[in-house]
DNA sequence: CCCCGGAATTGGAACGTTCCAATCCTCACG
DNA sequence: CGTGAGGATTGGAACGTTCCAATTCCGGGG
C-alpha cells in the first residue's frame, strides 16, 4: 500500500510530512507557506505542491502558541433571542473579519453566573479582545476582566474602569424623541412601558420623564421588560390608565405592545401610538415606528475600537455615542379627538 | 518594588510561575489545578492558592496542542440576520455547552468564497466538529469538508455522503399540513409564494404542489424569497392573481407578506389568510399562523449527533426528520364570501 | 585560485501545557 | 534495622509551529 515507515491511523499531515515530501526543511516550508520573498522560486513550488498533495492545513493552536497571538477575538452576547443583538454582533464579525480576526461566540442566555464561566473559557482560549454585547456583569467583574484583556462593552456607555472602552445610544436623547414626536402629533397622555431595573431602561426612562416634564406633561411609566411580554404587560396597565400613545423600551416590548392592543381591539394608530426603540431590521414591515440606532455600525465601532486597543493597551478610555434618529412609520398618528 | 528576577513586561502567569511559587514542579502543579486525587492535600492547598494569587489562566492553546484535542466545534450560519437561524444557533451553543464545548461561529453573509473561507479557517484551529447552519457549498465541497472533520448539516436533509450527517425538518409534510389548513377552512385560490431557487424552497413547494393535487386545486406559485422583500412582492402578485390565502416560504417573508397586503388595504384574515412556515419566536406576537419547526430543539439535535460523531467517526450517516406543526393563530380564517 | 558577500537553507530553541516513566519518601512489616 | 509497597513527586519528551542564528552554496572580483 505505502512504502513509508511508521503509517498507522491517518494523521493529520504537520509541516514536517510536507517539508519531508517536497525535500526540504521544515523551516523553509514554514517560509514558503507564510509566503516569504526569500524562497527560491523552485522551491516554493515544490512546497506548495506537497501541501496540496498531502492535503496539508497548518495548525492554528500550534501557530497561536509559538505567536502568542490567537488573532481571535471573543464575543459574548446576552441574549440571541433578540434580533438586536444579532444586527449588533453582524457588524463585530464584519469588522472583526476585516481585521482578519476570528470571534469566539458565547452567550450567557441562562444567568450571570454562567455568563462569568463562558467568559472565563474566552479567556483561557488567549482571546485577544472581548465585546460584551450586552451584559449582567458588576462593575468589579468588568474591571477584572479589562485589566486581563481589551474589552469594549456594546449598549451601554461604562466609564470610569481602565482599559475599557464602550459604545452606545444616547439613550436620554432617543426617548426624547419618541415623546416630541408624539407631543408634536398633539398627544397628551403619553406612558413609557419601561424596560425593567438596568441601565439601558432607566437611561430610557429617564429621558422619557424628562422630556414629558419639559413638555409639561404628567409622566406615567408602568414596569415592563425588554421582552414581548414586558410590553404586552405594560401596554394593557398603560391604556387601562388611559394613554393614548406608548413609548415602550424597546421594539421586541412595542411588539408585544401592539399585539396587547389588538387583543384589546383597540387600533393603531387611530386609538393608541406606538413607538418602539432600537430599530431592529424587521419593523420596517411591522410598520412600526421607532427611535432607531445603527446597529451594525455599534458593531463595527466596538470591533474597530477594540482593534486599536489591542494596538495600544494603554490608552485612554473612549466612550462612543452614536446617534439614534427617530423613524416614523405607520404605528404613530394624530392623537384622538 | 519587587524582589524577584527578571520582570519586565508584565507577562502572564504559566504553570511554570505557579509551581514555582507553590514549590513544587510544574507536574505536579498540572495535576493539582486538573484535579487530580492523587495529590497531597497540602500540596494542592498551596498550588491552588499560588493559582490564585497570580491569577493564574490555563492556556487551551497550548493544552489543546499536546492533547490534540480542542474541545471546540466550528459553527457556520448562513444569515445571522434570520431569527430562524439565531434560534438554532441558540441550541447548538446550548448542547455544546452541555458536552463542554466551545463554539467557534462564523458567517457567510456576503457570498459563497467567504464561507469557504470562513470554513478553512474554522478547519485550522483544528474544530472538532462542524455545524453547518444553512449553507451554499457544493456536494463536492462537503464531502471534502465531511472527509475532515465530523459535520453535521442543519435545516436539509443531506444523504450520501460519507461522515455527514443532518437534521432537517419535513418540509413536504409542512406544506401540505399549511395546504389542510387552508383548504379546510374553505379556501380555493391559495398561492404559494416561493423561496426562490434553492432546495429548501423547491421542497416546500413540492409539498404544496402535491397537496394542491391533492385536494384537487389548481396550483398557483409566484416567485419569492426567503426574505420579506420577497414575500412583498410575491404577495403583491400573488393577490393580483386573485388568491384569497397565501403559503409564504417562509415567516419573514410572511411578514413582508403582511406588509404589502397591508398596504394594499387588504385585510387579514377577512380578505385574505396568511400562513408562514418556521415557527420562530416573535411570530407569537404577530398572531401569524404558520408551520412551526422545533428549532432550538434541531440546533440541539446538531449538537448531539456531531458529539456523538466526534465519539465515532465511522458510524453511518444519520438523518433526522423533526416534525413540523401547524401553528393556528389570527392570520387564517374562513375563506371569504 | 582564493576569498567574500549575499542569497538560500537549515537546525534548534521556544511557546505552555500534558503525561509517562522514573525517582523519592515514608512507613509498616518481618 | 533492612526491605518493599505504594503514594507523592519530578524530569523530560512531546505537540506543531515560528523565527533566530548559523551554515551552506554560488558566482564574481581580486
Amino acid at each position: 500500500m505505502s512504502s513509508s515507515v511508521a503509517e498507522g491511523a491517518k494523521r493529520r499531515p504537520t509541516l514536517h510530512d510536507v517539508a519531508a515530501r517536497a525535500g526540504v526543511s521544515k523551516s523553509l516550508a514554514s517560509l514558503a507557506l507564510q509566503g516569504s520573498p526569500k524562497v527560491a522560486p523552485a522551491s516554493r513550488e515544490a512546497i506548495l505542491a506537497a501541501a496540496n498533495e498531502l492535503g496539508y492545513r497548518p495548525n492554528r493552536t500550534a501557530s497561536s502558541l509559538v505567536r502568542q497571538r490567537t488573532h481571535t477575538i471573543g464575543v459574548h452576547i446576552l441574549d440571541l433571542h433578540n434580533p438586536v443583538f444579532a444586527e449588533i454582533l453582524d457588524g463585530v464579525q464584519e469588522a472583526a473579519r476585516g481585521h482578519d480576526y476570528s470571534t469566539l461566540l458565547v452567550t450567557g442566555n441562562a444567568d450571570p453566573v454562567t455568563e462569568r464561566t463562558e467568559i472565563t473559557r474566552l479567556l483561557e482560549s488567549r482571546v485577544e479582545g472581548l465585546v460584551l454585547i450586552a451584559h449582567r456583569l458588576s462593575d468589579e467583574d468588568l474591571a477584572a476582566i479589562a485589566r486581563e484583556v481589551p474589552t469594549v462593552v456594546v449598549t451601554w456607555r461604562t466609564d470610569g474602569i481602565a482599559g475599557l472602552d464602550s459604545v452606545a445610544g444616547d439613550d436620554l436623547a432617543g426617548a426624547r424623541l419618541a415623546v416630541d414626536h408624539l407631543a408634536a402629533l398633539g398627544h397628551a397622555r403619553i406612558a413609557h412601558i419601561s424596560g425593567g431595573d438596568n441601565r439601558i431602561a432607566r437611561e430610557r426612562r429617564s429621558g422619557y420623564e424628562r422630556a414629558m416634564a419639559d413638555h409639561g406633561l404628567d409622566p406615567l411609566v408602568v414596569d415592563g421588560a425588554f421582552t414581548e411580554r414586558g410590553g404586552y404587560a405594560g401596554a394593557e396597565a398603560a391604556v387601562d390608565a388611559g394613554a393614548t400613545a406608548l413609548v415602550v423600551a424597546n421594539d421586541l416590548a412595542a411588539i408585544g405592545a401592539l399585539a396587547a392592543l389588538r387583543a384589546r381591539g383597540l387600533r393603531v394608530p387611530d386609538d393608541v401610538s406606538v413607538v418602539g426603540y432600537d430599530g431592529m431590521r424587521l419593523l420596517d414591515s411591522l410598520d412600526l415606528t421607532t427611535v432607531a440606532q445603527p446597529l451594525a455600525e455599534m458593531g463595527r465601532v466596538a470591533a474597530d475600537l477594540l482593534m486599536e486597543r489591542i494596538e495600544a493597551p494603554d490608552r485612554p478610555s473612549t466612550h462612543r455615542l452614536v446617534e439614534t434618529r427617530l423613524v416614523p412609520r405607520g404605528s404613530s398618528g394624530p392623537a384622538p379627538d
